[in-house]
DNA sequence: GACGGGTATTGCAACGTTGCATTCAACGTA
DNA sequence: TACGTTGAATGCAACGTTGCAATACCCGTC
């Protein structure tokens, strides 16, 4: 079933080398060979040993990519491009879910797989950037989503502090005063969630509007259960706001979800803003404004990093730390607020 | 950087093949010697080298997954669930997006690569049954959501007309009398849409109902846009629906969304069902009611093929036509009528 | 002291491919 | 005729690992 080199090459009657000059393209070869070789190569279906070609190239075609979960639709997104633009260079992606476990995360970085990837994009998430500094097994690393001030890693994220800002400020624009967060991560070193309160209470601050402790809520993961958790937390508690600043789209919809089954009419009762540009959030009822990170660029330039330092790898050109744009996306879930 | 058996064994003053038994943990290796030998391979940071080890052992621990988009949630939450069983059984996975191409799914078939992965599941999307008799260059076959009658591939799925066939009668048990299905795809070979197309003309024949060409309403892809174009059609014909079965759950809240912003109450005016069970029809506003694949089993029981057929491989054993449970999920988009 | 049986360690070969250098033939030119 | 040049095809070696078989060694026993 499996044929070699050896194989096409006793039946074609030349040597294995001269196949290989056929597959490859690369050499001198007679026209009339190497279409007898050619034909051969097509009768026996011969494919390329990849194992083989790895062991003698040294490089495997494979990018590893570590994202806590891929059922959550931003990773999901995320990962469709990365695949795609992986593909344009002719890699292949190997998905690594670490689930937020911190020693999936370090395991990765430390060792990846034993030189199964030629590099590694890493979102981090209860990895903090003390720990990142190492090298992962002598591949590259791109770092996803946390600044790593000091890391010896390149870096790939948006502004979220300014973004926060951003969505914080329009809600404020809107007339709106007793705006909740949801989405802080105390128990986590990863910056994200820390970066996103930032830019908040920036935003609250320059508004003159006193930061509000009870409505600055914390969750423990990032998904719709928790949005939802949170937001009847707050309709239960006396905080009453009057808009929601969720630090992620899911926590949002989840919110959004409790909104509407308590009855409250958003945007007029409840004005919502969410983070991330997933496409739920677009046909969500009613649509949700959200911060919309570029996320092909993120792929993109995350892998432009990756392939620069796996071309030339000794260079010791500094770890980059590269900042792509985003943009607030007004939908109806703030409509007439600003 | 990167360190190797021979530079090991040089520390340690060992042979390779010793270093080799101690890393393996196979062979009898003296307390003394494991010892010292261990502190080298830690002080060096030894990673075997995959490669190496899959030229040598003629597996390479990948699985390929090809779906037609990550970033579509269904397929999302499948390609999560498959890699977790990959990852219990010390299998990664490597994704190949489609684009629901059927070169690209030709060629996945035909040739995988290259012996780059030892196993491959497919979710099949243009291509139909007639040309998916070919093996996989020699790897194990499993195709998912396409019923391949005479493949020689195993095949795991739930019964997708028996289930479109329950969604329509839970709309008809209502009081529904004008059910719309949209999500047909005339022009594809693929077979999942004419299933559920038969198991909803199925349950309205046994309700004595006479089905309306006019409420069966083709799409071009299964996102949400299109689900709001065919509501937007079915609305500003002259259909006039009582309820929608949609063939997705991305098809059924992109035609919420339009519902929802026609003014329609959902579901005292329109009732909705979807398919696939994501995650995001739960927290619809209203939440929809959705038929749910056992996700879980359909990766479990396609890894657990693909086990099979690498472990013993010659083994005769006729392809699998397994079927997997799934199960109506009423939510609030058809509460009160049934 | 020779021998069998077990343990510890080792050398050889092979997995399938490609870079490098070599060989061989043919041809054009001095 | 001799020589350099080019084109075509080949052989050798190596990438890093592991299966197999062989070796070396120690100990107890006859």
């Amino acid at each position: 079933m499996t044929s070699r080199l050896k194989d096409v090459a006793a039946r074609a009657g030349v040597s294995i080398r001269t196949v290989s000059n056929v597959v490859s393209g690369s050499a001198n070869v007679a026209e009339e060979t190497r279409a007898r070789v050619q034909r051969v190569l097509d009768e026996l279906g011969y494919r390329p040993n990849q194992a083989a070609r790895n062991l003698r190239g040294g490089r495997t075609g494979l990018v590893g990519l570590a994202i806590p979960e891929l059922h959550s639709p931003y990773f999901a997104e995320l990962a469709g491009l990365v695949a795609e633009a992986a593909a344009q260079r002719s890699w292949t992606v190997v998905i690594d879910q670490t689930h937020g476990d911190p020693d999936a995360e370090r395991r990765l970085l430390e060792g990846t797989g034993g030189r199964l990837v030629d590099g590694l994009i890493i979102s981090p998430w209860s990895i903090g950037p003390e720990e990142l500094t190492a090298c992962a097994g002598g591949v590259p690393v791109v770092l996803l989503g946390e600044r790593a001030t000091h890391g010896l890693a390149d870096h790939v994220a948006v502004d979220n502090a300014l973004a926060a800002e951003e969505a914080t400020a329009h809600l404020l624009a809107g007339g709106r005063r007793r705006i909740a967060a949801i989405g802080l991560q105390p128990h986590l070193s990863n910056g994200t969630a820390h970066h996103r309160l930032d830019g908040y209470r920036t935003a609250l601050r320059k508004a003159g509007v006193a930061p509000d402790p009870a409505l600055e809520v914390p969750v423990r993961a990032l998904h719709r259960a928790d949005g939802a958790r949170a937001m009847s937390d707050l309709l239960h508690g006396g905080a009453r706001p009057d808009a929601v600043f969720a630090f992620t789209d899911e926590l949002a919809l989840g919110a959004l979800h409790v909104a509407g089954a308590a009855g409250l009419r958003v945007p007029q009762d409840l004005a919502l803003v969410g983070f991330d540009g997933i496409e739920d959030a677009r046909y969500a009822n009613p649509a949700l404004t959200t911060v919309v990170p570029d996320k092909r660029q993120i792929a993109e330039r995350a892998l432009q990093c990756l392939a620069d330092r796996i071309h030339s790898p000794a260079t010791g050109v500094p770890p980059l730390d590269i900042v792509v744009p985003h943009c607030l996306e007004v939908r109806a879930s703030t409509a007439g607020t600003d």
